[in-house]
DNA sequence: TCTAAAGTTTCCTTTTTCTGCAACTATAGA
DNA sequence: TCTATAGTTGCAGAAAAAGGAAACTTTAGA
């Protein structure tokens, strides 16, 4: 039996080597492993000298007279045994991996969305949290230019944002409609006006209007309707405030004013001709893919959404 | 990028794609590390491929904008770190078992004793050689006296000796049994005897014996035979030479004399009433502890005469 | 916009490994 | 001595893996 140095640590096939060498040991023989190994003796004795030129040690004696490991082969077979739970144990902590997300998950939401009935994102965080349960969030509200920004460079994993133009880096999945109404605060002009006024009577164009400061449908419906802005916002709630000043026509989400008309303090300005509906999505970056936490909590995102996408047809 | 089980711990080729990704991490992308792996990059993007594919996940981020690790990534980099350390682990053991037996071996035999067909001292040198290869070899053949003295005073690794009485220092290990005959030389006055006399006929007691000087059933069983000592040796090898005067009597053992018979030039006597077995057995001393070398090799000695001693039951 | 760099993919060749068959040796047991 | 058993060896075909060339995609940066 030549030996040969075991050049660089035993690579690849030895470990097959130590397998079966193993296996024989265990059914005590080649024959006995033949079915077991299902191959054939002569394979086998091939394989088992290869290993013992490998190792450069005479592992077991066979023959006519028997199976039986010599005493360097019964330390291999320790070692091997040894070196096994080694490579289960690599195993299942690949298996851990692969079951178990960690890490930080960072969440972006356009303020005051949450509110809305349709938005079901926390039913998405409670199963996030139970299939993913060590996951940290980190959720931050933000102007959808902001969040898109963010998600774009990759220093947040997700943003539910409404849908204006769509960005070729980023992927969009539609969760909910958001309808909007023009609102004029108490005290306003028009906070008064007899309710059969047309939009013409109405004399929009002199009032002043709050819109939101970045690209968004808001601003179209405001242009459509001849108004212009005259105060900008970054978020819903500051608009709400700019409306129940009594100086500002804004839009609102209904779910947003609903309270506000409740205390009588707000007033909806022809809301059959003025309302607009916006599609809150959420928002990923298409390259490098998001990792597996992220994946999770879109696939969590869409199932929460699921049936209210179903009823409204989001497109 | 499909997911495929790990249906049994990673075999074979894993490794060998873990050696790379780990390559690959360390010189931080794929172009980088072709010339320390010496294999293209093609090459490189498909073993990268096929372990994510293996493995059921991402591990890095790569392309014109750079190469990162994923979270993943690092995990399994660390574990495959660890594995890497378990097999370099089983890799020492192994040199471990090899080559740490230096030296030499100091191995006493009492003469005549390997040419003993059931004496498989030379298949465990062989052996022994094998496992040991850098371990010199010093044998040297002397009465059973000196061997016991030179193994219990550490001059001596490891002897092979006829047991009479156990010696509390040393440690027996029986290895093969020696059977002897009386045996008269051509021209002794029993040469011709007729084989039907009885042992009382042969009057043993008038005739000269010829035995060891050391203690041995050798001199219990010349007096059990009622003759006594006129000539003793050190070696068989003397003994045969006094016999073969044809003035001794003396015991052979059925190995030595079958040459001798063959020629015709020695006789039995009552070889059926006279015999008696000797165990040989190898000695070691019990305390310092014998160094690993000579448990190797005891160990070899065990094993080669394994099949001896199952199938003479030496006690 | 253009270019160079980093990877990917496809397709092919070269090696290596795996395997069984058949003939062989060696041993235990009848 | 003969036979059945256990394993070995040489041979050759099959299968798989490794590897590379070239064309392609994508992205950073000039």
């Amino acid at each position: 039996m030549a030996k040969r140095a075991l050049i660089q640590s035993l690579s690849n096939v030895d470990i097959r080597l130590l397998r079966i060498f193993m296996t024989v040991t265990e059914c005590g023989g080649f024959a006995a492993s033949e079915l077991e190994l299902d191959i054939g003796r002569s394979t086998i004795s091939k394989h088992v000298s290869d290993l013992e030129l490998r190792i450069g040690l005479k592992l077991c004696n066979r023959g006519p007279s028997g199976f039986a490991l010599t005493a360097e082969g019964e330390k291999v077979l320790e070692a091997a045994h040894k070196l096994m739970s080694s490579i289960d144990g690599f195993q299942s902590e690949i298996d851990d991996i692969h079951s178990k997300l960690t890490g930080t998950l960072r969440i972006g939401l356009f303020d005051q969305s949450s509110t809305n009935p349709d938005a079901r994102i926390h039913d998405a965080i409670r199963h996030f949290d139970m299939v993913a349960p060590d996951v940290a969030l980190d959720i931050a509200l933000a102007p959808p230019s902001t969040l898109e920004a963010r998600v774009t460079d990759g220093t947040m994993d997700v943003a539910v944002v409404p849908i204006h133009r769509q960005s070729s880096l980023l992927s969009y999945t539609p969760l909910y409609l958001e309808h909007m109404t023009l609102y004029c605060g108490e005290g306003h002009a028009l906070f008064d006006a007899p309710e059969e006024l047309s939009i013409a009577d109405l004399k929009l164009g002199t009032q002043k209007y709050a819109g939101y400061a970045f690209n968004s449908p808001n601003m179209k419906a405001g242009r459509q309707l001849g108004i212009k802005r005259a105060a900008q916002v970054q978020e819903e709630e500051a608009l709400s405030l700019l409306i129940q000043s009594g100086r500002y026509l804004g839009f609102l989400a209904d779910h947003v004013a609903e309270t506000f008309l409740r205390k009588g303090t707000v007033r909806p300005i022809a809301p059959n001709h003025t309302g607009y509906s916006t599609t809150f999505a959420a928002i990923t970056r298409k390259k490098p893919e998001p990792d597996r936490k992220t994946l999770e909590f879109m696939s969590c995102l869409r199932a929460a959404h699921d049936e209210v996408i179903n009823r409204l047809d989001v497109s």
